[in-house]
RNA sequence: CGGGGUGUAGCGCAGCCUGGUAGCGCGCCUGGUUUGGGACCAGGAUGUCGGAGGUUCAAAUCCUCUCACCCCGACCA
C-alpha cells in the first residue's frame, strides 16, 4: 500500500472525548471515528488490524476443528421468547419492530439462533460433536459505553458454540478451546492470562476468562506467582487464616470515638492497626432469586482492611438477592445510626462473619451507641458465635493462594475471551435433542466460546504504546514494515531505490507500506510511529551513496544501517517467528 | 439510572462572569522558499456559537426547556 492511495487521517491532537490511551491513539492514528455513543466507523487502517486479528482467530478455530458459519444480526423475538431471554435479558438487548409490527432483536450473542440450527440439523449422535462459530457484529445497548471500542455498543465478536452427546465430550472440547485460545493470544503477541471466572447467570460447571494484562483493565485478577493459579477477583477464594483464633487477651471496653464513623478513622484515633477492626455492613436480603421472598435484615462483618465481594455475598441463600440497607432500616434494627453499628448485643437477625473476622480476637467494632466503639471484643465471651461464617470478601495481595503454593498477587486485565460450559440450558429450553446410539432422545450438551475481536485491537494498544503512538506486535500491526523515502519527489535515485525496496518487500511476502507523500521527513516518521508500524526502512541519497538503508524498529532508541541488498532479507527474518 | 462536566471552524481551545463587529493554534486551499524528526513567508476559505423558546433596542454571553457527548459510580453475556 502507498500512503498516497489510502486514507491516512492522523490527528496531531486527540478529540477531547477520549480519555483512555488506546482510545486517544486510535482516534489520532485514524483507526476509528465515532458515529454515535459506543458506535464507531472502522477506518481503512483500523480495519486492517481487525482483519488480521480475525484471520488468526479464524485460522486457529479451523485448525481446532470448528466450522464457520454466519448467523443473522437481526433475529426474531420468538426465538428469544423460547429461551426465556426475551424476559431475562435487560435493556441491553436492543429490541425493535419491523413494518409488520413484529418484534426483533439485534444479536448481543447468539445461543438461540445457533441452537435453532442445531435442533433442526443435528438430530443424530452420529453428527455430534459439532462446533460452529461465526465472526460477526454484535450489539449490546450498554448503559454506559466507554473507552472507545473497548466497551462499545456495536462490536465484533467471534462466538462459537459446540454440541455434544455427553458431558465428558463437552469437557474435552472445553479444554481443546482452552488450548486454542492460548494459541490464539500467543500468536496475537499479547501478554495474557487464563483465569478462572464466575459463571454468572449462565450457570454451568466451568468457565475461564482470557485476560490481556493492562493497568487500565476493568477486571482485577488474583494470581499465584508460585503456581498456575489465577482467578478473577470476583471468584478468587479468600481462605481462612492459618492458625485459627487466638485466645482473648483483653477485656471488652467501651471507648468514646466521636465523629469517627469509619474503621480507618477509629483505628487511627486508637493507634491500632486497621486489621484489628471489624466493619459491619447492613443488608436487606431475601431468598429465592428474582421472585424472592420477604426481605430480611442481615449484618455482614468484614475486617477493617477488607472489602465486600458482592458476588460472593449473593451466593449465600438468604442474600440472593440483596441490597444495602437504608439509614432508616439500620436505625430500626440496630437502634443506632450508621457509623457506630456492631455485632455486640444485637438480636433478631442473622450475623454473617467473613472467615477472617471469625478468626479474630480482641477486635474493635461499633458499640451500637452513636460516638462509641468497643475494643477488646471476643467471640464466645462478649457475643455469640456468628450465625454463618463465609468467604464474603475480596482477596488482597499477600493473601495465601487457595492452592497453598504461595501468596496471591493482584493485577488488572482486559477480558478478551471467555469460555463456558453451558450444559443443557438452551438445548432443554429450545428442545435441541438428538437420538443417541440406543435410540433415546436426549438434550445436547453445549459449550460456548467468545473472543472480542474489536476489543483486542484496543487491548493490544493499551498493552503497547509510547509517547509517539501505538506499538503493535507485528502479527496485528496495520502494516509489518514501511519504507520512508527522503526526497522521493526530488531525487530520481531515491524514488527508484524506494520503489524497488517496496516491491521487493511485497514480493517477499511482507505487508509493506510506502510513504510516497511529498511530506517532510519528520511528518512521515511521526505518522509511521503513530500508527505503530514495527519496522521502518529509510531510503535517502545519503544512504544510497554508501550503499545502505537505514533501519529502525518501533521500540528502538536509535536507527542502524543495513547494506542495501540485505534490507529485505533482514526484515523478512525479523518477521518470522522463532 | 445517580453524581459531575462539556457543547463556539475539520481537531484543540479562548471569548460567556460584566450583552454591542466571533477569535487563536493546528489542519485545509493558492503562490513562493524549504526538505533527516510534525518547516517558513505571503495570501485565502471555512461558523445556523448543539437545538427550541424567552428577556432585551441588541444574546455565543442572561433565563427556561431540550438534545448530544465525556468522566465517576451502580449495572452486566
Amino acid at each position: 500500500m502507498r500512503t498516497s492511495r489510502t486514507l491516512l487521517s492522523t490527528l496531531k491532537e486527540a478529540p477531547s472525548e477520549a480519555e483512555l490511551p488506546s482510545h486517544r491513539l486510535m482516534l489520532r492514528a485514524g483507526f476509528i471515528r465515532r458515529l454515535a455513543s459506543g458506535i464507531y466507523t472502522w477506518m481503512p487502517l483500523g480495519l486492517r488490524i481487525v482483519r488480521k486479528v480475525e484471520a488468526i482467530v479464524r485460522a486457529e478455530m479451523n485448525r481446532a476443528g470448528a466450522v464457520e458459519l454466519s448467523l443473522p444480526v437481526v433475529q426474531p423475538a420468538e426465538l428469544w421468547q423460547e429461551s426465556g431471554r426475551w424476559q431475562a435479558y435487560g435493556p441491553e438487548l436492543l429490541r425493535f419492530r419491523d413494518r409488520h409490527e413484529r418484534d426483533f432483536v439485534l444479536q448481543p450473542t447468539s445461543e438461540e439462533a445457533i441452537t435453532d440450527i442445531a435442533r433442526s440439523e443435528l438430530k443424530s449422535w452420529r453428527k455430534l460433536p459439532m462446533h460452529l462459530y461465526q465472526i460477526q457484529t454484535k450489539f449490546r445497548d450498554e448503559r454506559r459505553p466507554r473507552f472507545g471500542v473497548m466497551r462499545g455498543r456495536e462490536f465484533v465478536m467471534k462466538d462459537g458454540y459446540s454440541f455434544h452427546a455427553d458431558f465428558a465430550d463437552l469437557q474435552r472440547e472445553y479444554w481443546v478451546m482452552h488450548e486454542t485460545y492460548t494459541r490464539i493470544f500467543t500468536r496475537l503477541g499479547l501478554a495474557f492470562r487464563a483465569v478462572a471466572a464466575d459463571t454468572g447467570a449462565i450457570g454451568g460447571t466451568g468457565s475461564h476468562e482470557f485476560q490481556v494484562l493492562a493497568d487500565s483493565g476493568e477486571d482485577a485478577i488474583a494470581f499465584c506467582p508460585g503456581s498456575d493459579y489465577a482467578a478473577n477477583v470476583e471468584l478468587a477464594e479468600a481462605v481462612a487464616p492459618a492458625g485459627g483464633r487466638p485466645a482473648p487477651a483483653q477485656a471488652m471496653q467501651k471507648v468514646a470515638t466521636p465523629g469517627k464513623t469509619s474503621c480507618e478513622a477509629v483505628s487511627e484515633m486508637l493507634g491500632l492497626p486497621l486489621a484489628t477492626s471489624v466493619k459491619a455492613i447492613a443488608l436487606m436480603g431475601s431468598e429465592g432469586g428474582i421472585d424472592g421472598g420477604p426481605e430480611r435484615f442481615v449484618l455482614l462483618l468484614l475486617r477493617g482492611d477488607h472489602s465486600l465481594n458482592e458476588i460472593k455475598a449473593a451466593k449465600i441463600p438468604f442474600l440472593n438477592p440483596f441490597r444495602f440497607a437504608t439509614g432508616e432500616e439500620i436505625q430500626k434494627h440496630m437502634g443506632c445510626v450508621p457509623g457506630y453499628i456492631g455485632p455486640v448485643g444485637v438480636s433478631g437477625f442473622k450475623v454473617v462473619a467473613d472467615r477472617s473476622v471469625a478468626a479474630m480476637a480482641d477486635f474493635v467494632c461499633g458499640a451500637n451507641d452513636a460516638g462509641y466503639h468497643l475494643t477488646g471484643v471476643n467471640w464466645g465471651r462478649d457475643l455469640p458465635e456468628p450465625d454463618l461464617v463465609a468467604d464474603i470478601r475480596n482477596v488482597v495481595a499477600g493473601d495465601p493462594s487457595p492452592d497453598g503454593k504461595g501468596a496471591l498477587e493482584l493485577c488488572r486485565g482486559i477480558e478478551v475471551g471467555h469460555i463456558f460450559q453451558l450444559r443443557t440450558k438452551y438445548s432443554e429450553a429450545m428442545k435441541a435433542v438428538f437420538l443417541d446410539d440406543k435410540g433415546e432422545s436426549r438434550p445436547m450438551e453445549m459449550g460456548c466460546y467468545g473472543i472480542g475481536i474489536t476489543r483486542i485491537v484496543a487491548a493490544a494498544i493499551e498493552q503497547g504504546y509510547d509517547a509517539r503512538g501505538a506499538v503493535f506486535p507485528a502479527p496485528i500491526a496495520p502494516f509489518e514494515a514501511c519504507v520512508v523515502p527522503i526526497g522521493y519527489h526530488k531525487s530520481a535515485a531515491v524514488k527508484e531505490a524506494a520503489d524497488k525496496l517496496y516491491a521487493d518487500l511485497l514480493a517477499a511476502g511482507v505487508d509493506a507500506l510506502l510513504d510516497d507523500r511529498d511530506e517532510r521527513p519528520g511528518s512521515m516518521f511521526a505518522d509511521m510511529e503513530l500508527i505503530g508500524v514495527p519496522h521502518r526502512l529509510v531510503v535517502s541519497d545519503k544512504g544510497l551513496a554508501a550503499g545502505t538503508v537505514e533501519y529502525k524498529g518501533r521500540r528502538d532508541e536509535k536507527p542502524s544501517m543495513l547494506p542495501q541488498g540485505e534490507a529485505v532479507a533482514s526484515v523478512r527474518a525479523w518477521l518470522t517467528p522463532a
